[in-house]
DNA sequence: AGCAATCTACGAAATTGTTCGTTGATTCTA
DNA sequence: TAGAATCAACGAACAATTTCGTAGATTGCT
């Protein structure tokens, strides 16, 4: 069953990134790893519409609700590069990823990183 | 002077890539390469917004107008993949690469430019 | 010239996303 | 137990994006 939740608008990602990083959170939680400039109730609103969309699940056995993310951080990033590939890129992967890299300055480590996946692609070919 | 422009919304970005494909063009002709469902006047605004942003530029010496990108393909890609890093990988390029490519096939010969392009990141490292 | 087709401009409706004030309920504390 | 603090729910304001109807101007055709 292939997992067909909506792509998280922008103040959705950055709840999803708190609650990926800081595990299942309260309201108050996620209101305190946000930087100022967001209120409480917006962002206990957007967790209702995002329970709603199906992008976190709520328990409430507590007064005080738990959050979390519905997919795991590797499943939404994977989502969200999909997307930018067909709207941007044609769906051309290895564009994008030239993109992603040109002009940077990634370490050795993750250099060795990425010739390794290289490698296995490869093999994989055969 | 650095090129600040705004990023493209959706619909902006998808007549962003007719034009880049098919070269300056009109209203009638950007309509008649997106598929049905938008109609004349709808892109008719959006490139009138698109100009008000800068994104494109309006050639208005004939009465029928002509558009150009403001920026090149690959310019506003990046800018695209920079933002997409900032908002959902924490800035990690390894890490997008790796969700970019996993689960693909890339071609021998995009293997090949990738490995190429790692090659010239690790000596530039020195 | 008269009429149809084509074009830009403009404003407003429709849609989607974001923010917040208020209310009523529950829990904490003095 | 009374008042303060905390919480979820909800609706509404607000903002950004997308869509389209209408109007007025120009061009093309007969």
């Amino acid at each position: 069953m292939p997992t067909n939740l909506p792509r998280p608008t922008e103040a959705e990602l950055s709840i999803l990134r708190i609650l990926w990083s800081q595990g299942p959170s309260t309201v108050r939680q996620v209101v305190e790893q946000s930087g100022p400039g967001t209120g409480y109730t917006t962002i206990l609103k957007l967790l209702q519409i995002m329970t709603d969309k199906g992008l976190v699940t709520r328990d409430d056995s507590e007064r005080t609700h738990v959050f979390t993310p519905a997919l795991p951080e590797d499943e939404t990033q994977r989502q969200l590069v999909d997307d930018l590939l067909d709207r941007a890129f044609g769906g051309s992967a290895q564009k994008l990823v030239m993109h992603a890299l040109a002009g940077r300055k990634p370490s050795r480590k993750e250099l060795a990183e990425l010739r390794q996946l290289l490698n296995t692609l490869d093999t994989a070919r055969s």
